[in-house]
DNA sequence: CGATGGTTTGAGATATATCAAACCTCGTGG
DNA sequence: CCACGAGGTTTGATATATCTCAAACCATCG
């Protein structure tokens, strides 16, 4: 089984499991919790490239280097496997190859459609976006009973500079996008960290 | 073998292979040529979200629709599968899995290479930055003598508005910094598509 | 309560977009 | 051979969205 070579971490918000730039040494799957994949500039612009949620696949297998570090935004547990002993399991089971490529393949797509987001669409779109976004993925896995309905109310794993980093834009950007929301109705922010969708219609004609 | 349900085909330049939003009712490899993939909001705007070269594979295996257009930028020569057929083919052939996972992943990082340009990455930055990557990846795989050299002087496979597209900018951006990388004498252009790089370190580092 | 870190709000600067015109390049047909 | 036209490109002047810098604000925690 993949479990015998795995090793359950748990990880506290903040913390990184893999590092910019160094090889791939190992790879792993979340369990629970919240990650993002981040890559800078050398003088200090950070870009948020993918966020990661339970069942999610982490890290490089097959060779090279990390592009991207991999840091938990929420309290996080990840089942970690070296990436030789994963590659090497990887090879005699095309099934778990299979399922890897499904999950590539998908990531791909969604991030192929964030790139529109970051060229060509404008503040309050990105905002709108990001939160219609959410608001889809942050629905709990654990019970099936809710049927993969959008959240109308959540928190956010990010801090309004986290949120900036995954749009592209300066937190100050963010903060007047999300009153200016709250102020036209769309949404409510009962606290920093939460969001309520008031009227998703609007908010997704927003998004462009 | 593949071949046998495989079926060769030549594009036009401006010629698309695959539509955005439609179902993913084939796969292809490149086998010359160059294509772009590309998504749009309704009201026009465009972004391309990937270039393809020859050896390249093109289209979304396994079920879902396509989120992204496929279309010729130069003639172009494809090898087409029906979707059908090709994952039939792949689950029984997990090498070629395998190899499939293997491009994947590596396009998944060049693409998210690419989100730091769009998200954080200024106009001459963005420009500099498309520059030296044409440079490397338009060398011609077909002599393996010139071993994987940077280019110094290639023909762009884009019309200026295309570049905007790829770069999330306008025409007229693009341009400006085409002539002030020219006028600064770290490029030349000698015609409308054809770059010569005349100081890639200096490139490099406006690439930021 | 006062410090601390994150957030919001404000005023102003600036990079890029927008709108418009001039300019090439190249193929066509007189 | 030259005039013409059409597409794409460059250049110019101006507008504007977003950034930058700075201050006020607010929760949280000791």
């Amino acid at each position: 089984m993949l479990n015998t070579i795995g090793r359950r971490r748990t990880l506290a918000a903040g913390e990184s499991l893999i590092w910019e730039g160094e090889d791939s040494v190992l790879v792993a799957n979340v369990i629970d919790g919240v990650l993002k994949l981040s890559t800078g500039t050398e003088d200090g612009r950070e870009q948020i490239v993918g966020v990661v949620y339970p069942s999610d696949f982490i890290g490089r297998p097959f060779g090279s280097t990390s592009g991207h570090g991999v840091t938990a935004l929420t309290e996080a547990k990840v089942c970690v496997f070296s990436r030789r002993d994963f590659d090497a399991f990887a090879r005699e089971h095309p099934a778990l190859e299979h399922k890897l490529l499904q999950r590539t393949l998908g990531e791909l797509d969604r991030t192929r459609r964030w790139m529109l987001l970051l060229g060509r669409k404008s503040a309050g779109e990105r905002v709108s976006s990001f939160l219609i976004e959410m608001s889809e993925r942050l629905v709990e896995q654990g019970c099936e009973g809710s049927h993969d309905q959008p959240l109308k109310r959540f928190t956010l794993p990010f801090s309004r500079q986290q949120v900036a980093d995954v749009l592209g834009l300066t937190i100050e950007t963010v903060s007047r996008q999300f009153t200016r929301l709250k102020s036209e109705g769309l949404i409510d922010l009962p606290s920093r960290r939460e969001v309520e969708i008031i009227d998703r219609e609007g908010l997704i004609a927003e998004a462009g």
